[in-house]
Order: C-alpha cells, then structure tokens, then sequence
DNA sequence: TCTTCCATGTAACGCGTTACATGATTTT
DNA sequence: AAAATCATGTAACGCGTTACATGGAAGA
C-alpha cells in the first residue's frame, strides 16, 4: 500500500520511452510511429498515449516544452529525462514478465480439421499472402537500414534498429515457410 | 442498432468452441487446457471462461449436462450444439480481422543500443533460453503426435495439432537462430 | 494435518479500441 | 471546394488479470 506508484509503468510507456530516447517527438508523432517502426512489434493508438504521457510526465521521465501548433490546441513536444533513461535501462535488466500469448491465426488453423481439405487450402494460402506481404515491407525496410553505416555500432540505436528487423524477417519467413510445407502435407495425405 | 447479437463472439469464444469440438469439457477443463495445448496460442484464466461459457450458452451455441460434483456447485460439462459446430466453421472460413502485434520481447531488444555490449549480450543469451525452452517442450510433445496414425489423416483433430505443433517448432527454431544471429553481430562489430 | 486438486462462480481494476469532439493548415 | 494532415484531448465500453469466496475429496 505504500509501494513507490512510479514504479507501475506498462510496456506501452517503456515503448514510448525507447521511442523518445530515439529522438524528440509529440504525442501525434508517437501514434504515427506506434502504427509503423516499432508498431511492427507494438501498437497504441492516440487515445491511449495521451493519457499514457501524462503519466510519464507526472512520474517525471518525461518533459516537453510547448510550440505555437496550427490547431486550437498548442503542440507539446516529449523528449526523456535523465530519469526517463534510467528507468528504461533497468527495466530493460529486470526480468521480463512472461506474456500471455495471443496468435488468432493459429487458433483458426487448430481447428481446420472440420472443414474440406480444399477449404484448409484456401486458409493456409491466405495466412501465406499476409505473411509474405508483411515480410516483403520488411525486407524493403533492411535496404534502408543496411546501408547506414551506423547500424554497424552497437551503441547506435540503427543497430539495434537492424536487429530487429531481421528478427521480423526471420520469423515471417519461417511463417512463410510453415504454410509452404502445410500445404505440401496436404499434397502427401490426398495423394495416400 | 438491431444487428445480431449472437455474431460478437470474442476470440476466446471461438478458442473455447474449437476446443469443445474435440471432446466435452468442464469449465475447470477448458481453463487448465488454456494454460497448455490451446494456451500454445491462446490463453485465459477461468475468470474469463465462465462467463464466456454464459454468452455461449445462451447463444445456443454449447449445451451442458449436469453431474454431482465433489465441490459444493454442480460440475457443468459443455459439448458443443450443431449451431456452435456451423458458428466455428463460419468463423474459420471468414475473413480474420488484423490483430495487433504485442511482443514485448521485441520492445526491449529495440532500445538495447542504451546499454553496453556486455550487457546486450546477456539480455540475448536469456532471451535465446527462454525460447528453447519452449522449443524443448514443442519438440517433446511433437514425438507423442506424430506416432499417432490420426495425425495423416487431414479431417482429424490429430492432423490440425501436428500442423500448428510444427508451426510452434518453426517459429522457435527461427526466434533460438535468430538470438544466435545477433550474438554473433556483436562479436562481428566488437572485433572490428 | 496440510496441501493439492476438482470445480464453480463474482468483483475490482487496468489495458486497449472505437467513437466523440475541435479546428487550423496544406494538398488535391 | 473538398479532403487529408497536424494536433490534442475525453468518454464509453469490452477484454483480460488478479483477487475474493466456497468447499469436498484425495494424496503427502
């Protein structure tokens, strides 16, 4: 009951803590970036990073400074304060609380036993395709990153940027792979 | 305003309707089968099953059988209806809503070029066990599978679990090399 | 005797999504 | 003239987790 509040930060506050220790930005920023860049891993949309910056604000691993926006309303730009960086750092020591696993495509194919065999075809190729077309927007992505000599030191963040990276290419591909050889399994059991 | 009310049925309602289509469960069954097969790809507590049960129940879409119980409630055990079998295979075959992408894992990796090198390293090493862990246990379950002569047959439940066991193997054995991947990257960069 | 397992439910709270609300500047 | 972009917020609701609550039977 008398436990240090600060220390109740979700992972979508240690993601926009990465975020700002990347660079400045405003909370709009952050909803475009939490769609694209990390979103490949994290998504939020604007209405939970709002408040979720208030809160950062409040437990001061955050400031911004205000500018004159086109809006109604003034722009607040974020940026990590030394606090903010320590905090990202521990956190990412601690150990990771392990996460409910989610994976509504795999739930799908767990049952496809009761369709027809030619329905399962169909279902596995579609989950091929989105694979494929979320690895071909990755492998776009690496061009870029690879030949940014930066991405070569590892205290440069296009480094760890390039890591992860290859850990989406990698998993798509292996997914692509997954169907590939589902649908072959299907191949060999109608052709028993 | 006067749309269907039976057509929300969560993810987890379908999670628990594929389940029910491989034999009849208890609650108390459904809730220990989302920690381990199901929970490969899907989990929930049985705070979330009961009353998801409920919903489906009253959308005719599982029945149940009463029996004396040892506690002090009667054990309820479901079975799916012909309308939750046609429900499942409707769902199977629609079109999947995009899921949001939350690995956690990931997010920590992204903002590793805050630390040092050394550090990096064992925030990797970790990572790596925790999957081949996982892999470990994939690749022992996977042996009981495929002796079974069901798992050929492409209409039976045994034949889905293979398929979706294989993907839990791929996608690990892709996470371990990946985790390799990268140490090797800081070996590469630290003997520059 | 103590702990675990079977078996069912409810309550409180936090995270996440969709929708509501506003309004100026820039592009089509 | 219309649409998209920049930019910020709030409200309502649903999903998910933790904790509360009960109690008999079996095993250690």
């Amino acid at each position: 009951m008398h436990e240090d509040r600060s220390t109740e930060i979700s992972t979508l506050g240690f993601a926009i803590l990465g975020l700002l220790a990347r660079g400045e930005r405003t909370g709009y920023d952050l909803a475009k970036l939490m769609k694209r860049p990390v979103g490949y891993f994290w998504t939020a949309g604007h209405a939970q990073i709002y408040p979720e910056l208030s809160r950062l604000l409040s437990a001061r691993l955050v400031s911004y400074t205000e500018e004159q926006g086109r809006g109604p309303r003034t722009t607040k730009r974020y940026r990590l304060t030394a606090d903010g960086r320590a905090w990202l750092k521990a956190w990412l020591l601690a150990e990771p609380t392990p996460q409910p696993i989610r994976d509504q495509e795999t739930v799908r194919l767990w049952s496809m036993w009761l369709l027809d065999p030619d329905a399962c075809r169909g279902l596995i190729s579609a989950c091929r395709d989105r694979h494929a077309a979320v690895l071909a927007s990755f492998v776009d992505e690496q061009a870029g990153v690879v030949a940014d000599p930066d991405s070569r030191n590892p205290q440069h963040k296009q480094f760890a940027t390039r890591l992860t990276l290859e850990g989406g290419i990698r998993s798509r591909t292996a997914a692509v792979e997954w169907c590939d050889w589902m649908l072959a399994e299907f191949d060999a059991a109608g052709a028993r």
